[in-house]
DNA sequence: TGTACATCAGTGAACGCGCGTTCACTGATGTAC
DNA sequence: TGTACATCAGTGAACGCGCGTTCACTGATGTAC
């Protein structure tokens, strides 16, 4: 076995448990769930990981640098526009509310890592920032802060709504703020 | 033991409940836990509820309650009006965002409900329409909405926050959003 | 080129532990006579 | 009023279970001679 195949089963290990983190959450997930997704069995984990709780902060990070791609590798200004229109748009989307294991990994996981050990808030505050620096508009960050505020709030009402209809119109009136939060922001 | 006692139990355990669950989340909370706070020991915890999901629910809602009695109870729409400013400048402090015990159900608990059985998550849904009904200020419920995802999600990012001042400042970016959805909402 | 050996990713049994839940028991209370 | 009995909130030992983690082992690979 080489050292690529190792870290290629590395990266599936991190890559399945970013989906059923995202999925299940960090506590109902055991370290046998993943193994299993990645096609291995338990024993194997720690070759590759620390802890579990280790393995929760490399998939959360694993996770953000999947959605975070296409604005933060833009080439251009104008594409990096295009990607934020496309990420907001998705984000508000019933496809979002509906797709957790590849949804965004703060409005999975937040609640999860603040409660957790230091690191794991310490790779979700990075995301945040991270996030809300892509967002926002002008020099103010704090637009960016309140778009991915209101995103998030949104997409975590919406998961608790009982039938489409009443989550479609939850993340109509997250569009909504998110409008005018683009349009009137202060400065 | 007379009848009234038992209530008073059963009233203590839902209380110690809502505030761990909020605290610490409800995987990481055993029913020993809750029953040590209550003065109690495990064994008795089925005198009162029928499962730990069952006291979740049962939690959730009794912290709900607590939250919203002041806008609720409030005997004129002057003191509605007041109670919704008061609930919105403690929902965006500090102490909020440190006060976990006390604090907003939905800001620690959402994730959890919605992944959670379908009363839980029902519970969940109740409490969001609950509360962003009292937000509104006019007939269109898009704006409670709006309001309450951003002042959760608000909450939920200063908790990640490293340093007081991050988290204030990102309170503040809530609080800019919060004052735009309340001004300038469409309608 | 062929052989002996070290390495180490992955296996699966085993560990101690804490969990949710059950249960026989206790002892204080309310009721019947 | 006093006595016998039923009820049941609360106790604490016990249950089976799945968890995170460890470990002896396997067998394929890379290296040394």
């Amino acid at each position: 076995m080489s050292e690529a195949e190792k870290r290629k089963t590395h990266e599936r290990i991190l890559e399945q448990a970013a989906r059923i983190f995202r999925e299940k959450g960090t506590e109902t997930t055991s370290v046998s769930d993943v193994m299993q997704a990645a096609g291995l069995t338990h024993g194997g984990f720690y070759r590759h990981f620390k802890s579990k709780d280790d393995l929760v902060v490399a998939a959360f990070r694993n996770a953000v640098d999947g959605v975070l791609a296409d604005m933060e590798d833009a080439a251009s200004d104008e594409e990096r526009e295009k990607a934020r229109e496309a990420y907001i748009d998705t984000y508000l989307s019933m496809c979002h509310v509906d797709n957790r294991p590849e949804g965004c990994p703060l409005a999975a996981l937040a609640g999860n890592l603040s409660r957790g050990p230091q690191d794991a808030r310490a790779a979700g505050f990075q995301a945040s920032e991270r996030v809300s620096d892509q967002l926002r508009e002008g020099p103010d960050t704090g637009q960016g802060v309140a778009l991915l505020a209101l995103m998030l709030g949104t997409v975590t009402l919406a998961r608790l709504a009982e039938t489409k209809d009443t989550a479609q119109s939850i993340l109509d009136a997250g569009r909504a703020g998110v409008d005018l939060i683009r349009s009137e922001w202060p400065g």
